[in-house]
DNA sequence: GAATTTTATTTTGTATACAATATTGAAGAC
DNA sequence: GTCTTCAATATTGTATACAAAATAAAATTC
């Protein structure tokens, strides 16, 4: 007999790439912050019926993503500058935790990619590329929080980091402030190989504290960002 | 025309209160970890179609509670060492954030009504009542939690200690332990009282870390719990 | 004209039907 | 006896059907 625990090899189902479907329109934007989810819209754009659908709206709605409407469906969560500084908050408090963990469980293996990583990142800004940037920067902030070998911790970080993304904060990402942030990964690099936890705490906090505002002051200049108009209906009969 | 943002007076839906019950039944034990979700059985106990069961287990699937075994439905999460001592630091670091918010943020009143409460705690502990103990416990921690006046943080530490609530660790909670566990509440409340961040984030911390030890006692003591096994099929034709 | 009621239509919530996959038990091979 | 093979059955995944609620347009009132 076939054993439970060893199974997850597992094709995937519908619910759960629609879910990441939605996921994906939603961190992109497609879908706008308040923008009610109609499901005979998506079913068709999806090309999947309402039942896995409607399963992926839920997972998403635990996740934090969208917001459930008695009798009315769903709609994508809003994006204020409350609910992302309320989140940005939280994820310090968890690269924090991270941190401190990933001092002490790190491999060698992993600083040193995370170090081959950074030089990577620091040719990006060397070339002014800002999207290979954020990719790179993603990337080592990932491998920090895996690092800390906490499965718990990166699912949350990696939920809450969704709900980040949404913002586009590129035009307030001034040059100024990334040679800034440039200069707070050397020290983060730095903190990690010497494997001082407090002082890694300390930065990674810090570092995400500016990010906050960058957010902020995107947030703030695009006021609240919500749908557009829903089209006319067709006459009667 | 009704705007969308004043209308969550709102009447439940099946898939919500069933996630709700699923969620009781997991953190009572009455459905074991590990244990399948059988949607055939589910739904004759709850009186609910397939179509909201499987919704609520979908939501219940991205909080943690459960996982998803594609093509083989759904079970209970497993309860080893490993999770929940991951699922304890991370409550530990929001903890640690919600005491330096609380600090800042909690007002009075609500400091009063901690400290009310605190009092009750200290008779249930007078008179030996652990049930209400964990109860007025409970309520303290939230309180705090709430008064960081950070809801993301206030959601996400409600979906973690339902997680750790599924271990019964009465047994292992000693009268030593229990003594303790007061002494260090009484700090809280005065690291609380004095509005000391890093006071009363240590603190928190401290209790978590001791609360860990208690419950990974527990499961090393009771080992691997897993569901009941089936009853026979009934004979073909 | 504006405000209100009524009716049509859409949309969501729930149940069920059908299809695909997994599981079980029995029959057969050895 | 144990190990395969195969068919019956159960279970899950997905689509659809029906019911209830919400919404929008039209009709009515003032």
């Amino acid at each position: 007999m076939n054993n439970l625990i060893d199974i997850p090899l597992a094709e995937r189902t519908l619910n759960t790439s629609t879910a990441e479907q939605l996921r994906d329109m939603i961190v992109h934007g497609t879908l706008a912050p308040g923008a009610r989810l109609n499901e005979r819209e998506l079913t068709a754009q999806l090309g999947v019926s309402r039942t896995p659908l409607r399963e992926a709206t839920r997972m998403l709605s635990s996740e934090g993503m969208v917001e459930l409407l008695p009798n009315r469906g769903a709609r994508v969560a809003a994006l204020n500058v409350e609910s992302i500084s309320n989140t940005l908050q939280v994820m310090g408090a968890l690269e924090g935790l991270a941190g401190e963990l990933a001092c002490i469980n790190a491999s060698v293996a992993t600083v040193a990619e995370i170090r081959a990583t950074h030089f990577e990142m620091l040719a990006d800004h060397a070339r002014g590329d800002r999207d290979g940037y954020f990719k790179r920067n993603q990337a080592i902030h990932f491998m920090i929080i895996d690092a800390g070998g906490n499965a718990v911790l990166s699912q949350l970080y990696r939920t809450l980091n969704a709900q980040v993304r949404r913002v586009r904060y590129m035009a307030n990402f001034t040059q100024a402030r990334w040679d800034q942030a440039i200069q707070e990964h050397q020290e983060i690099l730095e903190a990690l190989t010497r494997r001082d936890p407090a002082r890694l705490k300390f930065l990674l906090a810090d570092h995400l504290a500016h990010k906050l505002t960058v957010v902020s002051q995107t947030l703030a200049a695009q006021a609240v960002v919500t749908a557009q108009p829903k089209p006319p209906r067709r006459a009667r009969r």
